[in-house]
RNA sequence: GGGGUGGUGAUCUAGCUUGGUAUGAUACCAGACUUGGGCUCUGGAUGUCCUGGGUUCAAAUCCCAGCCGCCCCA
């Protein structure tokens, strides 16, 4: 209802750009709660579809959704060590109760490792018991002193988190890094967001966990943003939460553990990526209306409505998402626009010309060109959706293989890294030294180590010259 | 922590130097007209001018104190 003009370029200001683009497009808006975001049902929407493709895979892996509470008392979070350090400065504490001070304050879950790993120890006993596979929809909340950008970096954020226990390692490392793969593909098909799938540095790890894997996918300006973690956390925390179970044996072990979460983050990957300068651009598979159609009303508007109708009823059969704006209070022009900044893939005109002619032209959002569809084969437009797909999807794979470049050359690393030319691709030796060094110098840090298997592209460390272990990429984050 | 800058109907904004009871646009409501790229016209509703104090016949405007936001640097 309010489609205010974008008075800011993607190019020249990206953050107030983003945010007119999404205030103003109905997907999200700034509440009262600095840092808290509040979501409109468009961009809701979105997020439904991404998590009902999500959870669609989940399941087919044998995963079951589960639900654990908000609050977490205090030294239940402070089970396990490096955990705690690393989550204790961005937690939001509940100290009252009504009006009575409580006796232990309560966290709102900056994840919820925690608090399901106690029950995990009461309901592990036997190896029947395993593997344990659960996961929970939910919303955590981390007090990051850094402002707000919606989708990006909030406060509280949506996401789910996928937690499961095993009785080797083995199975665990298995999970985990299918999981990663799960995100990725997922990203690419439903997002068209293509991503770099790696392993996290000794210093990026998360908090707790063994071996971090992760997606990383990339901004207009180079910079890297994680999209989706998928953690094995070994034994740590089944140690300190004494998850153990007997074995065939007879003999006790504890439990080998994964857990895995993606956000709303990779819906704002996406907004970055596709939106121009006249709104959003949203990829079909996600867009909350596909095909919109807008009747061109003044003469023979019966026969007009009766046609765009008829369409309309088509296009559903199809199993397609569809919209028909018959409102008299806007203008068509008005709606072009309206349309175009919501980032609508397709839209259909039907007018006088259309109704005399039975033909009708897609006008296609990602590439501002149309085409000509005749009414009597209107199948034909799921199949120029799937192409927009595939072609949003190869724009971007282009694109982010043009921006990795490797790098063998120190000096030529930190120049390119540190202005964010490129994400660096480089042979490294892994040390938490080392990647200190290379932030201080760039400001960059490892985003993913390579998982492909792929040679080392150099066998001494671009930074130290020791001897390199793996490939990693470099560049400057979100 | 240091420096800069700002706070005016729902939103953006003019007015502030030189005090005289707030301008314009958008959005909103009603009606008419219109609909092939953000129509037009008429009418309407919406203000603790950040807060508190001071000066003054009179303060959005000048003075003092405070609160909040944003930007830059550490």
């Amino acid at each position: 209802m309010c489609a205010e003009k974008i008075k800011y370029k993607k190019e020249e200001n990206i953050i107030e750009w983003y945010n007119t683009v999404l205030t103003s497009a109905e997907v999200a808006d700034f509440s009262s709660v600095k840092g808290f975001t509040v979501y409109r049902p468009y961009g809701y929407r979105m997020w439904e579809i991404l998590r009902d493709a999500l959870d669609y895979d989940f399941k087919a892996e044998g995963v079951q959704n589960s639900y654990f509470p908000l609050l977490i008392p205090e030294k239940l979070l402070k089970k396990e060590k490096e955990h705690v350090e690393g989550f204790a400065p961005e937690v939001a504490w509940v100290t009252k109760g009504g009006n009575a001070e409580l006796e232990e304050k309560l966290a709102i879950r900056p994840t919820s490792e925690t608090i399901m790993y106690e029950s995990y120890s009461k309901w592990i006993k036997s190896y029947r018991d395993l593997p344990l596979l659960l996961n929970q929809w939910n919303t955590v909340v981390r007090w990051e002193i850094k402002d707000t950008r919606l989708f990006l970096r909030g406060k509280e954020v949506l996401w789910q988190e996928g937690h499961c226990a095993f009785a080797t390692n083995e199975e665990a490392e298995r999970n985990a890094e299918k999981m990663i793969r799960v995100y990725a593909k997922i990203v690419r098909e439903v997002l068209a967001v293509p991503s770099l799938v790696g392993m996290k540095s000794e210093s990026e790890r998360f908090a707790g966990a063994v071996k971090s894997y992760t997606i990383e996918t990339f901004m207009p300006n180079n910079y890297a943003l994680q999209c989706g973690t998928s953690h094995n956390l070994g034994q740590n925390f089944s140690k300190s939460f004494d998850i153990k179970f007997l074995d065939e044996k007879n003999e006790w072990h504890h439990v080998f553990q994964t857990s895995w979460g993606l956000s709303m983050r990779a819906l704002g990957a996406m907004f970055m990526l596709y939106g121009d300068d006249r709104g959003l651009v949203l990829p079909p598979n996600v867009a909350p209306t596909q095909v919109v159609i807008v009747p061109i009303l003044g003469k023979n508007d019966e026969e007009i409505l009766k046609v765009s109708a008829k369409i309309v009823e088509e296009l559903k059969k199809e199993g397609l998402r569809v919209l028909l704006d018959d409102r008299t209070n806007y203008t068509a022009g008005w709606k072009f626009n309206e349309y175009e900044l919501k980032g609508v893939p397709v839209r259909i005109d039907v007018g006088q010309k259309e109704v005399a002619s039975g033909e009708i032209k897609l006008k296609i959002r990602f590439t501002s060109s149309s085409e000509i569809v005749s009414l009597e084969r209107l199948k034909e437009v799921k199949a120029v959706l799937n192409r927009v797909q595939k072609d949003m999807l190869e724009s971007s794979e282009r694109r982010l293989a043009r921006v990795i470049k490797e790098e063998r050359d120190k000096e030529s690393f930190i120049t390119n890294v540190s202005s964010a030319a490129e994400i660096a691709k480089v042979a490294w030796c892994g040390r938490k030294e080392c990647e200190a060094g290379i932030k201080e110098k760039t400001k960059a840090v490892s985003r993913a180590i390579s998982i492909e298997g792929e040679k080392l592209i150099d066998k001494k460390c671009i930074f130290c010259g020791r001897d390199a272990v793996c490939d990693a990429y470099f560049s400057q984050s979100y």
